[in-house]
DNA sequence: GTTAAGCTACGATTGCTGTCGTAGTAAAGG
DNA sequence: CCTTTACTACGACAGCAATCGTAGCTTAAC
């Protein structure tokens, strides 16, 4: 019996990364890419990658005698629900004190303030809650 | 020999919240916010409670044949530290697209978005890379 | 003084994550 | 053919977080 959703482990939460930018992968692939920046075996790789997809994260279909997975979820989506969540244990459901922090934290270009700022104004105008 | 620093796990940070809003406390308080949100052990969170101790993330002094706690850390600087790697992991180092996500997710009151304009405006004003 | 209540401290246990070794299979080289 | 290589699948294990039971101590109650 699988598990069925809940939120990604870190490990698991790599692997997405890494597919989210190739788009599609082979375990050997993404175990390339994930050796660039830790040192891990390649059956690690592989087992976290097939209790995924038992657990429904991934998508694969054979490719001569491996598999080519993809993720299930959009980026975004998923960085959504962890946010959600993170925001709830750490800034006790305050979004407004996160920002906050985040922005005194390590200061953005100026481009992105504007960024934030296009944004803040589409949300006042755009009306309410 | 007793562990040193690293990020609070998921228990441990309730028990923070809650010790950041008493400010100090026994382990039978805490243990007594705690339940009203979730169903646990007195021996569970006193447990935690030591192991937090251990690891020297609050002090105590006896008080009569028990113990007060306090957080050694503010809630700002473990919010600081966990919003870091959290941003590293969840949104590959981009504080920017975390704070849109943000937004995003659910609109702010307008005097919070004021709040946050007033942030942008300082962070402008003073000058930075 | 004996019992009850409340607390601390100490294992023991469970579940999950990450780690890897190994067996088995299939293709590829010589 | 036989060996090497590359991959899958399975199982075992260690570390850690969380949970709780229990023993022992101290104070209050009767």
């Amino acid at each position: 019996m699988q598990k069925s959703k809940s939120t990604p482990t870190n490990s698991e939460l790599e692997i997405l990364t890494i597919l989210w930018t190739l788009g599609m992968a082979t375990a050997r692939q993404v175990h390339d890419e994930l050796v660039k920046t830790k040192s891990t075996g390649y059956t690690t790789t592989l087992k976290i990658i097939q209790n995924m997809y038992d657990k429904k994260m991934l998508t694969r279909e054979p490719k001569g005698q491996t598999h080519i997975y993809s993720p299930v979820l959009k980026q975004a989506e998923v960085q959504k629900q962890m946010l959600g969540g993170f925001v709830n244990k750490v800034f006790m459901g305050s979004s407004k004190n996160l920002i906050l922090q985040a922005l005194g934290n390590k200061k953005p270009e100026k481009s992105e303030l504007d960024e934030i700022r296009a944004m803040l104004d589409q949300l006042e105008k755009g009306g309410q809650s």
